[in-house]
DNA sequence: GATGAATTTGTTAGCGCTCACAATGGTGTC
DNA sequence: GACACCATTGTGAGCGCTAACAAATTCATC
C-alpha cells in the first residue's frame, strides 16, 4: 500500500480511501491512484483489513444432509448470492447431525470468523442445539421451516423468540397442499403419505401441509411411512404400500423417495399412474425423466438463496433484523398421477 | 491474548507458545495457560495470526456443474478432509465456465487469500485459464482427468509440465474400461456410448475408455451419442438408439443420463436388460432404484477428497509437490445387463 | 477582504498476533 | 568450581491496514 501511495505521490491513507470508495476524494487524485493500483498488481491485504475491521467478509454455511438435491441446491443459490455481494462462503457439512459436530462447526466459524451464518436444512436437533449456543454473530436458517403456515408455524416461532433475523423458507405446509389438492381434484380419497425424517422441520411441515389438507376435505389421512429422504426407503415404504392396497395415491416428501416407490410399484405390477398416481417434492431435473415422469413441487433454490443472503446481509451491515420471508412452491404436473 | 497472559501470570508470548504446540514450555506453565484459556473462553483473533504467518488456513474450491452428483460429492469429501486438518473451505461454484469467470473467483481467492486451490471437474476451458493465470499458490485439479491411462494421458501431462503439484483422479479410462468389459463378457459385439460433453476432461477419457475397450477387443465402436450429464440428454439419445436398432448395449457417461435412455426405451418398447442392456457411471445411490437398477461404475468421493488435500497439504506445509494419485472406481452389477 | 465552512490531504496510533532476540536459571562435564 | 549448553520465559518490533484527528487548501458569503 505505501508502495502505491509513493508510485501515486500521495498518502497511505489516501490509497485507503480510494479503496474504501470515501467520498471526499478529489477525482484527479483518485484516478492517479487507481492508476498506480492497476500498474502495481496491488491487492489490499484483508488479514490486516479485518484485524482493524473486525469483519471478515466471510458467511458461514452449516448444513445437513448436503448430499440431497435440495440442501445441494440451496448451498448453490446462497454460495452465488453471496459471492455476488463480495462475501466469501465458507461451508461446514454435518455427516451426521449431532449436538457436538454442530458445536464444533460453529466453534470454526468462530475461529475463522464468519460475519454471519446460514443453516440449511434444520432438524430439530439442529434447532435446539442452535439455542443452546451463544452466536454472537447474526444467523438465519433457511430452504425449511414452516413459516407462514400460520398457526402451525414452525421456524418462524423459535426463530421470532430468540430475536433471530427469521428465517427464509419455502412455504413447505403450502407445496404439500398442492400436491395433495392435485390428487384430490383427481378424485382419490385414500392418499398416502412417505415422510421424510420427522426430526427434520421441513420433514414435518410436509406432513403436515399433507394431513391438514385432507382434514379440510374431511378424509382420514391414508397410511404415513416414514423414510428418510433415501430412494431406499421410498422403495421399502412402496412395497408395504403395494402390499397393503389401502391407497390410491402417494405423496412422497421428496422426488429421491419417489423414485424408490415408483421401482417398488413396477416390482409389485402396479401401473403408474393407472393404478397408483404418485407425487414427489423438489422437483429435481431427473424427476421428467423417472418412469413414468414424474408430477412434483418446484421450490426455487435460486431466489431462496438471494432472499437468505439478501437478509442475512441487511442485518449484518444495517443491523437491521428482517423479519423473514416466504416463498410459495409450484406444482408440475407430469404423467404419474391420472383420475382415480 | 493478554488477559490470559495476566490470568496465567505469564506473557503474551508464553500463551502464544502454548496456542502453537512449542517444545519448550513447561507441563506446569501450559496447564495453567490453559486454564487461563478455558476460563476466559478465549480464540486467538485469526485476522491478526494470518497477518504475521502469511497463511490463511483457508483452501478455495473452483468447482463447476456442482449440481450434478460426481461433483457435488467430490465437494463434500474435499470440505470434510480439510476441515478436519482445521483448514476452512471457501467455495466459488461457477454456473458457466468461462474465461472471465474463472479469472474472477480465481481473484477472489486471492483477495480472501487461499493457502491453496482445488479445482473440481475441470474443463478444457477450466484447463486453459488456469494455466494463463499465474496462481501463487499450490493448486490440485481432483477428481477426474485420465492420469494413469498412459499414453492417453489427459490430467496429469497438462499438470506436471506446469510444475503443479500433479492431480488427484478416479482412472477414468478404466472405469470405462470395467463397463465396456462387462458388456463384451455378456457377449455383446455393438456396444454405444452416450458421451457427456467433450470439453470435460472426464468425459473424454470416458469416452477414450470405452473406445479403447473395443478396439481392443477387435470391435468397431458401436454409435457416439453426444449428451451434456442431463437426464434430457440421455433420453433424446436413447429414443435415437432406439430408432436406429443399432446397438444392443449402451454405456452412459454418467447415472443420470442412463435414466435418461432408460425412459426412452421403456417409451419405446425396449425391454431392459432383455433386448438392450445399460451401463451407467458413478453409482448414485438412486441408481439401485432405477427401473431396471443400474449397472455402473463405482467412484470413492470421500476418498478421493481426502487423497487431494492430503497432497495439497503436503504442498503446502512441506513444500514438497505430490506426484499425483489415482484411484480405481469399481464396477457395481446391477439388473439393467444381461447377455446377449 | 475577512470569516466561517466545507473539501481534500496527511499524521499518528493502534488492531492482536508471531518472530527474532535477549535474559534467566538449571544441568552436566571436566 | 568454571564453563558450556539447553530449557524456559520475557521483551520489543512490526505485519498492513483503518479510524481519529490535524493540517492545509478551497470556496462561498457578507
Amino acid at each position: 500500500m505505501e508502495d502505491v501511495a509513493r508510485l501515486a505521490g500521495v498518502s497511505h491513507q489516501t490509497v485507503s480511501r480510494v479503496l474504501n470508495a470515501h467520498p471526499h476524494v478529489s477525482a484527479a487524485t483518485r484516478a492517479r491512484v487507481e492508476r498506480a493500483i492497476a500498474d502495481l498488481g496491488y491487492r489490499r491485504n484483508t488479514a490486516a483489513r479485518s484485524l482493524v475491521t473486525r469483519r471478515s467478509q466471510a458467511i458461514g454455511v452449516l448444513g445437513a444432509g448436503m448430499g440431497f438435491y435440495g440442501p445441494a441446491n440451496t448451498l448453490l443459490g446462497v454460495q452465488q448470492a453471496a459471492r455476488e455481494q463480495g462475501y466469501s462462503v465458507s461451508m461446514a457439512s454435518l455427516s451426521r447431525v449431532t449436538p457436538s459436530g454442530i458445536r464444533d462447526a460453529l466453534e470454526h466459524f468462530m475461529l475463522q470468523p464468519a460475519d454471519g451464518i446460514v443453516v440449511i436444512a434444520p432438524h430439530e436437533t439442529m434447532l435446539a442445539a442452535l439455542r443452546s449456543i451463544d452466536v454472537p454473530v447474526p444467523l438465519v436458517t433457511v430452504g425449511f421451516g414452516a413459516a407462514g403456515s400460520g398457526a402451525d408455524g414452525f421456524g418462524a416461532a423459535v426463530f421470532g423468540a430468540d430475536g433471530r433475523p427469521g428465517d427464509v423458507a419455502v412455504d413447505q405446509a403450502a407445496g404439500a397442499a398442492h400436491a395433495v389438492r392435485h390428487l384430490l381434484d383427481l378424485g382419490h380419497t385414500s392418499i398416502a403419505h412417505i415422510s421424510g425424517p420427522p426430526d427434520w422441520i421441513d420433514a414435518a411441515a410436509r406432513t403436515e401441509g399433507w394431513r391438514h389438507t385432507l382434514a379440510g376435505a374431511g378424509l382420514a389421512p391414508g397410511p404415513l411411512l416414514q423414510g428418510d429422504w433415501s430412494a431406499g426407503s421410498g422403495y421399502r415404504a412402496g412395497l408395504e404400500l403395494a402390499a397393503s392396497a389401502q391407497a390410491t395415491a402417494v405423496f412422497a416428501a421428496n422426488d429421491q423417495m419417489a423414485l424408490g416407490a415408483l421401482r417398488a410399484f413396477s416390482e409389485a405390477g402396479l401401473r403408474v399412474p393407472e393404478d397408483m398416481s404418485v407425487v414427489g417434492f423438489d422437483d429435481q431435473p431427473e424427476a421428467a425423466y423417472f418412469v413414468p415422469p414424474l408430477t412434483t413441487v418446484n421450490q426455487g433454490f435460486k431466489e431462496l438463496g438471494a432472499r437468505c443472503i439478501g437478509m442475512l446481509l441487511a442485518d449484518i451491515e444495517g443491523g437491521a433484523a428482517g423479519t423473514g420471508s416466504v416463498l410459495s412452491p409450484g406444482l408440475v404436473v407430469r404423467a404419474s398421477t391420472a383420475p382415480r
